[in-house]
DNA sequence: AGAGTTCGATGCGGACGACGCAACAGCGTT
DNA sequence: AACGCTGTTGCGTCGTCCGCATCGAACTCT
C-alpha cells in the first residue's frame, strides 16, 4: 500500500474486526513467499515495516515452525509448519480430495501433464496436478497464480466467471505470451462465449507456442463452475486421435468429479437439439 | 512474573519474545487442522478462549483466505491460502525439491508407494511421497505424524536422531501395530544398532501387517541424515528379485538426492566392515 | 589484522489495539 | 410462538505490542 499521510486512526467507517498483528503476520509469511531466503532488514523494508517487527514476528512464526532460519542465521524461508498446514487444507477442501482418483487416472491414461485449476480473483491458480513421466519442459507450478486469458484451464474459468471478473480481466492489459495469444478484448469475448457454448475449452500455443491444453469444468453443487480439469503437453506429441481422445477423456472425468461434488447431473445435452448458450440466467455466482 | 493461574492454552515460554495474538493465530489453524468445519463455538472450546477471540482471530484469516466458511456459514475449514503458503513453502526446501526427480523415477521404476519421510520431535513426518498406480491400500498421508519406531523410513530416523531422542522415544510406551512390532527397548535399541551399521533399513510387517518398506537415509552438507527416503508395498507384491532391486534402487537414488544436496561422497562408516555394497554405478538418469 | 559497516537481537516506556463481557441477531427445534 | 443454540457486534478497560535506540557480532575492505 502506498504512504496514508494520516493513518485513519479514527475508524468512521464499520471496523471490520480484524487482528492487527496476525494480518501482518500473515502479510509477512506472503512476503517471505515472493523473497525466499530474505533477512530481516530486506523483509522489513518490503513490508514497510520495522525491523523489531518483523523480527518479532519471525521469531513467533518461527516457534510455531512455519518459517525456518536458514544456515547461518542470516536468512528466513517458509518452514515445516506451512507445508503441513497446506497438506492438512488439501485434506480439508472437497473438490482436490474427490480429484486425486480423476487426477491419477488421467495422468495414468494420458501420460502427459495434468491439471487442477481454480479460480482465485483475477488469477488462475493450479491447486494439484500429475507430472507427466515423459521429458518435456512445461511451466508447471502448483501454486502459483497466472493470468487468467490464456491456456485451457484458466480461459475456461474465465468464461464461466462472473461477468464483473470478465470485465475487470478485459480491462487490464492482455499480456502477449505467443502470437497466438488472444489479445483483443473482442475477440476474446466471443472465445469465452464459444466456450459457455461447447462446455470445453481447448488452448493451441496461446501460453506456450509448443503446447496444448484439452480443459473441462468442474461444477458444484449449486451447478456453477468451480474448477477447470486439464490435459496439457507439448504439441509435437499430440496426434489427431490423441486430441478426439483428450477432449473425451477429460470431460468424462470432470463431470465424473462433478457429480461426486453433488453437482446436478447433465446440464448440456450431447446431441445439442437446442444450444442457448448464454441464455441460462447463470448470472454472478459467488465462489 | 511467575503468576501461573491455569491457563488451558498457555505453552508460551515466559523470556521468549514472542507476539501472542500471532501465536494464538497458529494454534487455531493446527486446532482447526484437526477438527475440519468446526464451528466458533466449538473451537473456543477446544481453545479454552472466548467467542469473540475465535471468532476474530478466524475473521482475520479469512481475509487473508486461510480459513474459509463453509456452506451455510456454520463451520469454518481450512482455506485457499493455507494451500497455497504450503506449496510456497515446498518450493523453499531444497530436499523436498530436489527430491521431486528421485521420487519420479523411482514410482516409475518401482510403481510401489515412494515416501520421503523427515523427524520432527519425536515423530516422522511424510513430506512428499508417490501414490503406486496399483490397487492397495496402505496408510499414505502426507503430513500426518506417526511413531518413529515402526516402519522403514522412520526407524531409520529414529536411529541417526540423536542419542536424546532415542532415550526420550524409548521411554515412552511403544505402541504395538501388529505382532511383528518390536516393542521392547531393549531389542529396539540393537535393531537401531543394525541399521545405523547397514546404513539402510527395511522393515516386515511392523506397521501394517501385510506391508514392506525399504527406506535408505538422505544426508546433508554437514553429512548428517535429514530424511528417509523409502519404496513401501504390500508383501503379496514383493518377489525375491523386487525385494533385491529395491534395495538397491532406494540406496543408490538416496545418495544421489544426498550428493545434490552437498553431503560428503561416500561415507564409511568408522570401524565398521563392509556391509553389503550395493554398486552405485547407473544412477538414475533424467533431464 | 584492525576498523568500519552492515546485519540481527534486545530493553524500555508509552500508546493503542485487542480482549472479555454482555447484549444482539439468525435459525432450527420444541 | 418461544426457546435454545449458533455466530456477530459494541464498548470500555487493560495489557500487549510497537518504535526508538542500543548492543553484539559477522562480514569486508584496505
Amino acid at each position: 500500500m502506498s504512504q496514508d499521510p494520516l493513518r485513519l486512526a479514527r475508524p468512521a467507517v464499520p471496523p471490520a474486526y480484524t487482528i492487527a498483528a496476525v494480518d501482518r503476520a500473515i502479510a509477512l509469511l506472503e512476503l517471505l513467499a515472493d523473497h525466499p531466503h530474505a533477512g530481516v532488514t530486506q523483509l522489513a523494508k518490503l513490508a514497510g515495516s520495522t525491523k523489531s517487527q518483523v523480527f518479532r514476528l519471525l521469531h513467533t512464526l518461527e516457534r510455531r515452525r512455519f518459517v525456518r532460519k536458514d544456515n547461518a542465521q542470516r536468512s528466513y524461508a517458509l518452514g515445516l509448519g506451512a507445508l503441513l498446514l497446506g497438506e492438512r487444507a488439501r485434506l480439508h477442501t472437497d473438490l482436490i480430495r474427490l480429484a486425486q482418483g480423476h487426477l491419477d487416472a488421467l495422468a495414468d491414461a494420458t501420460r502427459e501433464n495434468i491439471y487442477l485449476t481454480i479460480r482465485d480473483g483475477l488469477s488462475a491458480v493450479c491447486v494439484d496436478m500429475r507430472h507427466s513421466p515423459q521429458p518435456l519442459r512445461l511451466y508447471a507450478e502448483v501454486g502459483r497464480a497466472a493470468p487468467l486469458h490464456v491456456g485451457g484451464g484458466p480461459k475456461l474459468l474465465l468464461a464461466f466467471a462472473p461477468d464483473e471478473v470478465i470485465e475487470a480481466v478485459l480491462k487490464r492489459p492482455l499480456t502477449r505470451f505467443t502470437n497466438r495469444t488472444e489479445v483483443s478484448a473482442a475477440s476474446l469475448r466471443r472465445a469465452l462465449a464459444a466456450i459457455r457454448q461447447a462446455g470445453a475449452n481447448e488452448s493451441h500455443g496461446d501460453l506456450d507456442s509448443d503446447a496444448f491444453s484439452f480443459a473441462a469444468p468442474v461444477r458444484d453443487l449449486g451447478g456453477g463452475v468451480i474448477a477447470a480439469l486439464s490435459i496439457a503437453g507439448p504439441n509435437s506429441r499430440l496426434t489427431q486421435a490423441a486430441a478426439t481422445r483428450y477432449r473425451a477423456l477429460v470431460a468424462s472425468h470432470a463431470s465424473a468429479l462433478s457429480r461426486e461434488l453433488g453437482a446436478p447431473p447433465v446440464v448440456t445435452p450431447p446431441g445439442a437439439p437446442i444450444q442457448l448458450a448464454t441464455a441460462t440466467r447463470a448470472k454472478g455466482r459467488r465462489s
